[in-house]
DNA sequence: GGCATATAGTTGTTTGTGCAACTATCCAAA
DNA sequence: TTTGGATAGTTGCACAAACAACTATATGCC
């Protein structure tokens, strides 16, 4: 058995990833709050998109770890909210180049700020290097199923 | 500034939990490559009726951490799958007390080999003391937020 | 007893995910 | 140049989650 045998009561929250659910929820709710009308999967799209626009749908499932029909719905979505556009790419005209529009430009400034406060409120109390040590381990996980 | 402020770069594979997704669909995959005809949603609740079976719906919604009506649902096809049984409470007639079938408790020992191995996958070449420390944090993050 | 309030569970709606099957386009090799 | 395989994206289906609104039952207080 390896030493990294994980003892059974413990395998559930882990799995569920309990954390990550409640980080999720409460940024949710927060945007809600704000009067914000987007979900956090629309917010990760958009996430994304402010770093670099202009890219494909394939690689938004590849940044977001999503499927295609996933990010076909999400942009749909985004689409009908008028946050992003879709242009047919003239080199190859099966992909879609995403775009921002302008009410979703204005919208990074005040989301970016309220999911720091989000990571804030879930941090708090834990120890920068312990933090470190967890992303890492995450990391490891999500290398070690890829 | 506090000393656990997250760095925005890195706010986005947090909140998304991409490690616990990556876990949760190889363990699927594992299931249905086993001919085993539920979904882990479905399954974590069967984890927990293992433990202790005969409670009410809304018990499954603590352990679970999930709402009143994702319970209704999960146990709706639960029901439909015959691996469980919805029995009137006899003191409270508002109260559904679940019972496992015969065919939930086969599942047991299969499922939980799985899992097992799953989680053994996913902790590879990640030392016991960094797990320790992740789950540490992870706890705290959830406490944090409740 | 009767009423207000709380609790247990259900249902409808919107959104998202994963899978399979499908269309359209591109590219490379015969 | 045609054809076969790869790639980009869409659609249909089943399942699940969050929220609000609802029914039924229990409980506590007058």
């Amino acid at each position: 058995m390896p030493n990294n045998h994980f003892k059974r009561g413990e395998l559930y929250s882990f799995i569920t990833g309990k954390a990550s659910t409640a980080i999720a929820r409460r940024l949710q709710k927060k945007f809600n709050n704000a009067g914000l009308n987007i979900t956090i999967e629309q917010w990760s799209v958009l996430y994304h998109l402010w770093k670099k626009e202009g890219v494909s749908q394939q690689e938004i499932c590849n940044a977001t770890f999503r499927d295609k029909p996933s990010i076909t719905r999400l942009v749909d979505n985004l689409e009908k909210l008028n946050l992003v556009k879709r242009v047919a790419s003239e080199n190859d005209r099966r992909i879609n180049l995403i775009y921002l529009t302008k009410d979703a430009q204005k919208l990074q400034e005040e989301t970016m700020a309220i999911a720091d406060e989000t990571l804030n409120d879930a941090l708090e109390n834990v120890p920068t290097d312990k933090v470190d040590i967890c992303k890492e381990v995450l990391q490891i996980v999500y290398d070690n199923l890829k």
